[in-house]
DNA sequence: CCGACATTTCAGGAATTTCTGAAATATCGG
DNA sequence: CCGATATTTCAGAAATTCCTGAAATGTCGG
C-alpha cells in the first residue's frame, strides 16, 4: 500500500472496521479510497493503492455496488470501469439505513408476523408469542417513522436533527397555542 | 435442541440473523431464547435448550452482559447465576444503540478527528482532508441528535416517532403560528 | 479446610469467511 | 473473426472466528 499519510490511514481505519459493519476489510478499504479520491478510480488503481488481488478488487466492487455505496463512472475513450462513493453524504447515510434496513431488519419482521399468525399450543408458546408481538410493534413503528423520514429532503433531514429532543418541548406548545387560537384563526389542520 | 415449535423458530431465526448483525450465532440463540422465555434461564438450561456446549454458553452469556443485554437474577436459595433480557423492548433499543454507537460509531469519530487536525502535504491529501471533514460533521450532526434523544423517556420517544415526518409540517405550521401570534399571547421561547 | 457444585479459561480442532491465482468469459477496434 | 484488454468466476489456500472438552478457578455450606 503506498498512498500519503492521511490517506493511508483512513483506509486503514475502514478496513479494520469493516468487521464491526459486517464488511470485510478489503470491501472496507475500497470503499474508504474511493472516498477520498478526488476522481474515479479504475480496479488496477485500486489493486496497486492497497496491495490486494486483483480478483479480490473485483468481488469488493460487486458487493459495494450491491450496496449502492460504489457507482460506475463511464471515462470517455476508456473501456476499464471506473468508481466513485456518492458524493453527498446525506445521501450515503439514506443509502446505508435503507441496505441495513433491508438485510438485518426486514427478515425479521417477516419471521414475526409469520410466528404471530401460528396459534401457540401452550402457555410457554403464549407468552413466547406476547414477547414476539411486542417486538414486531417496536420494529414496525420504528420502520414506519424511518419511511416516513427518509423521504424528507436534505434540507429538512438536517433541520430535523438539528432539532432534537427539543422536538418534544415543540410539541408540548403546540397544544397549549392551539388552544389559544382556537375560535380565533385557522391554524390548519393538526392531527 | 428441543423447544416449543414456536421458540425454536424464533431461536433458529436470531441465530442465523447474528452474523449479520455482527454477534455470532451461539449469542444471537441465547439472546432469542431468554427474551421469550417466562423465566429467567440458568446456563444449563440454555445447554439443554440449544443443544451447545456449556462453555460456548458461558462465553456467549458473558458477551450478551458486556452488551447489556443479558441481565443475571439471582434467585433465592440457587446458587447458579439465572439470566433474563431487559423486558421493555425500548430499553432494549436504547441499550442496543448505545452500544452500537460506542463500537462502531465512536472510533470513527476520533479518528476523523485526530486526522482532521493534521495538515495536509498535497492537494490529495487536502481533497481527502475536505471529504473526511464532510463525513465527520454528518456523523457529528446525527451523534448529537442521539445524545439529545436518547434521554427521552419511552412515551414521548413514542409520540416523536408516532409523528414521523409529519414533525416537519409541525415546523412550517410554527412559524406562521407564531406570526398570527405575535403581540397577542405569550406563545414561550422559540428558539 | 473440605467437598460439592458452578463458572471461567484456554488450547486446539472445526467451521466459516476471505483472499488469491489461474482460467474462463466478455468486450472492443479493426 | 482476431487479438488485445478488461472483468468475472471459482477452487483451494490462508486467515479468522467459533466451538468444544479438559483443566483451572471460584464459591458456598458445613
Amino acid at each position: 500500500m503506498n498512498l500519503p499519510p492521511l490517506v493511508q490511514a483512513f483506509v486503514l481505519h475502514f478496513g479494520e472496521m469493516g468487521s464491526r459493519w459486517g464488511i470485510n476489510r478489503t470491501v472496507g478499504q475500497i470503499y474508504a479510497l474511493l472516498y477520498v479520491a478526488p476522481d474515479p478510480l479504475n480496479a488496477e488503481q485500486i489493486v496497486d493503492a492497497l496491495g490486494v488481488s486483483r480478483s479480490n478488487v473485483s468481488m469488493g466492487l460487486k458487493e459495494l455496488q450491491a450496496w449502492n455505496l460504489a457507482i460506475p463512472k463511464h471515462i470517455p475513450n476508456d473501456r476499464r470501469d471506473h468508481f466513485t462513493t456518492p458524493d453527498d453524504v446525506w445521501q450515503i447515510l439514506r443509502t446505508l439505513a435503507e441496505e441495513r434496513k433491508k438485510r438485518e431488519v426486514d427478515p425479521t419482521l417477516s419471521v414475526l408476523r409469520e410466528l404471530l399468525m401460528q396459534s401457540p399450543g401452550s402457555a410457554e408458546e403464549r407468552h413466547a408469542q406476547q414477547r414476539m408481538a411486542e417486538m414486531h410493534g417496536l420494529i414496525e413503528q420504528l420502520t414506519t417513522w424511518y419511511d416516513d423520514v427518509k423521504r424528507l429532503e436534505t434540507e429538512r433531514l438536517a433541520s430535523l436533527l438539528a432539532l432534537g429532543a427539543r422536538v418534544t418541548r415543540l410539541l408540548d406548545t403546540k397544544d397549549k397555542v392551539i388552544g389559544l387560537m382556537r375560535g380565533r384563526a385557522s391554524p390548519g389542520k393538526e392531527g
